[in-house]
DNA sequence: TTCAAATCTGCAAAAATATGCAGATAAGGA
DNA sequence: TCCTTATCTGCATATTTTTGCAGATTTGAA
């Protein structure tokens, strides 16, 4: 098989993981530090059995690694440079807004880091 | 709605919509030139149809644009940074070989380099 | 006109994902 | 041991995507 083919599967398939609302955010949250299913759950606004079913697959393809402690299960990114590389998509989003000028991806940005709604503790 | 949320969703279905081992190829395909559907399907070896479908929905999200000339249309991307952006995810992939060590992502950039099986000229 | 090439569109069947829930585990404490 | 908290697993159902085809369009040429 020639290998592009091996390899655009692959990635394909990494993608896929990556390409959900809930997971998005849950990689974000972990971005910076690690976090224990209900953290999350309570950060998302997620039941936390959706969450510890996003994180499964996550971690059956690596993209998460667990650390048990007494009963609470701490999550983190095996490679956190994933989370900056999100980030960087925002660029290529089309902001479906009256916004069409040059300030576009900086309202996009804006956006992504804006969580006062949620996460403000 | 909180605006991460909205943010969430528009990347999940941006990367959704490239999340697919032909049109990753397709990307990559257009990285650097404009072509046309039949010269993309006898590039990715695929039914001329598929490449039709594929292209169709890329544009119903403007990630590529059209130009027909005669009846030929052409694509191209429409932010042709975007396929080097997807390059540098293939960092962030496991692959499942031998090859465990340092030079892995090496290997793997290799991989996707490698078209000689396909569009050798 | 008529024909052929290039591409598109619509649809149904197949495959893959997501979601909600009930019940299973695991660990700490009374 | 029994209870509670935190998390996981297994399933059935619902939703989305993917794929292959048959049948349109569009354009250029005879």
């Amino acid at each position: 098989m020639p290998s592009r083919l091996i390899v655009s599967k692959e990635l394909a398939e990494l993608l896929r993981l990556i390409a959900h609302p809930d997971r998005l955010r849950l990689i974000e949250e972990l971005r910076h530090q690690e976090r224990d299913v209900s953290g999350i759950a309570t950060a998302l606004d997620l039941p936390s059995t959706r969450v510890s079913q996003h994180l499964a697959s996550l971690k059956a393809h690596r993209l998460v690694q667990e650390r048990r402690e007494g009963r609470n299960h701490f999550y983190r990114l095996t490679r956190p440079a994933i989370a900056g590389w999100i980030v960087e998509a925002l660029e290529f989003l089309d902001v479906p807004s009256p916004l069409e000028d040059g300030s576009h991806i900086d309202r996009v940005r804006e956006l992504w880091a804006d969580d006062t709604s949620k996460s403000s503790s």
